[in-house]
DNA sequence: GACTTTTTCTGTACGTCGTACAGTATATGT
DNA sequence: ACATATACTGTACGACGTACAGAAAAAGTC
C-alpha cells in the first residue's frame, strides 16, 4: 500500500524466523496514536501494544524511537502530490501557493506531527526533495533562494503548523480530554483578545483548519508574495 | 531582581517552616539548563539538583512541571520591552517591526524555549499583553485584525523560532553535542541544497541568528507588510 | 530426518522521568 | 511547653526508552 521502506532496506537474507510485521505497520501504528494521543501517546511500548508484540521488538524494524520518529515524517513529505507545482510552464506563484497548500494539508492532517517536525532536524530523502523543489521554484521565480524569499516562504508555511498545533491541543495531552476544555483551551489559545472585542476570533475556533482558515492562510501567503514582486519589480 | 512571581502569589501566612528558595531562582535554574541541555535538561530532577534540593521540593513552588515551564515562558515574555511598539504616535509599521524584533530577540536568546512554547498554550498575563498590543496595532493599521493579517503576522514571528530551534539544534541532545557534529546538523537541517549548487546557505551557518538573521528575518516581515500595505491602498 | 545457523521474537532489567505519600524539620502561634 | 502550619527529605510507583539474554521459528547442510 505504500512505497517507501523506512530507512533501511533489510538484507532479507532468506534464512531466519519470518518477521510478523511491516515498518509500514509500525508507521501506521505510530500515526494513528499521534493523530488521537499527541505524541506523548506515540510511544515505543504504545506503538508495540498497538501491533501486538513486546516494547522491544520495534528495535528490530528500527534501531531507536528517532528513527521511527524520522520515518514517521518522511511518510508524511512523501505523501504530498509534485504534480501541481513541479510544472515548469506554470506561474511560479500558482506554483509557490500549491506547494504551501499541499504542506499545510498534510499538517491539518496530522497535526501531533508537527511537534515531532519541529523537534529535529528532517534530512530524509522526502524532505531533502521537497526542499529541492522550493529552491528550483525560487530560482524559476528570479529569486535568489538563498535568501530571504525561502526562509519568508518558509517561515509561513511552517508557522502555521505551530499555530495549528496550539489550536489542535494536541501537543501533550492525556488520552482524551473533554472536549468541551479542549474547545475551552483553543479559545484561549491563540484568540486571545476578549470576546466581546474581537467575538468572530473567539467563538467559533472548532478545528485549526477553522482557525487560520485556508483562506487566511492564502491570504498572508499572497500578501508577501505581493510585496516580494513589487520588490522585484522594482529593482 | 525580578518582578513576576509566577503564577501563585503564595499566601506568607507567616507561620511554618521558611523557604530556602524562590520561585525566580528555580526559574533561573530551568532556563540556564533549557539554554546549555535542551528541554531534555530541564528535568524536575536536574532542576532541583540545580538549585540543591530533593526533586519533589519543587512541588511546593509550582503544582508540576507545566506549571513550571507556564511560567518559564511568561518570565520570558514579560522581559519584552514594550515601550517602543506601544507608542501609538509611531507609524505602525516601524511598531510592528520593532514587536518582531523584540520576540526574535528573546527566540535567539534562548532558542530552548521554542518547543516549549510550541507545546502548550500560552495563557499567561504576559502572553495576552502581548496579543492585546498586537491586536491594538494592527487595529491602528487600519485592518482587521481577527482576520489574515494577525495570523500571517504571527506566522512569521512564530516560525521563525521554528527553524531556527532546528538550526541551534537544541531539541533534545545530550549534555554537548561536540561542536564539529552540531555545525554539520545545522548545514544538513534547512540548508537542505547540495553544498554545490548553493555554496552560500551551506557554508558559513554557525549561528541560527545568522542564519536566517535579522536581515532576512526583516526583508520577509517588510515583503508581507508591504503585501498588506498595497491590498489596504488599492480596496 | 537431525543439526547448525540466522533472524525475530519475549522476558527481564536498568536508569530516567514526573510525582504521590508519609514522615521529619522548622517556623509561628497560643 | 505545646499545638499547628509550612517546607523539606525518603521512598516508592508507574511509564518511558532500551540493553541483554535467551527462546522460537524459519532456512541451509548433511
Amino acid at each position: 500500500m505504500r512505497a517507501s521502506g523506512a530507512e533501511t532496506a533489510a538484507t532479507r537474507s532468506g534464512r531466519g524466523r519470518r518477521r510478523t510485521l511491516s515498518e509500514d505497520e509500525i508507521l501506521d501504528a505510530a500515526m494513528a496514536l499521534l493523530d488521537e494521543g499527541g505524541p506523548k501517546a506515540a510511544s515505543i511500548r504504545g506503538i508495540a501494544a498497538a501491533v501486538g508484540v513486546a516494547p522491544n521488538a520495534v528495535y528490530t524494524y528500527f534501531p531507536d524511537k528517532a528513527a521511527v520518529v524520522r520515518a514517521l515524517i518522511e511518510r508524511l513529505l512523501g505523501e504530498v502530490n509534485h504534480d501541481v507545482f513541479a510544472d515548469r510552464a506554470q506561474p511560479w506563484r500558482l506554483r509557490l501557493e500549491a506547494l504551501a497548500l499541499q504542506l499545510r494539508q498534510r499538517l491539518c492532517e496530522h497535526p501531533g506531527a508537527v511537534p515531532l517536525m519541529i523537534g529535529g532536524p528532517m534530512n530524509g530523502p522526502h524532505a531533502l526533495s521537497l526542499n529541492e523543489r522550493l529552491l528550483e521554484l525560487l530560482a524559476d521565480a528570479g529569486l535568489d533562494p538563498v535568501d530571504a524569499a525561502r526562509a519568508s516562504y518558509l517561515l509561513i508555511v511552517y508557522a502555521f503548523g505551530s499555530i495549528a498545533l496550539q489550536l489542535a491541543d494536541v501537543h501533550d495531552s492525556g488520552p482524551a480530554p473533554p472536549e468541551a476544555e479542549r474547545i475551552a483551551a483553543r479559545k484561549r489559545a491563540f484568540a486571545l483578545a476578549p470576546a466581546d472585542r474581537y467575538p468572530r476570533a473567539a467563538a467559533a475556533a472548532t478545528t485549526m483548519a477553522e482557525y487560520v482558515s485556508t483562506e487566511q492562510y492564502l491570504w498572508g501567503l499572497r500578501r508577501l508574495l505581493d510585496g516580494i514582486t513589487a520588490r522585484a519589480d522594482s529593482s
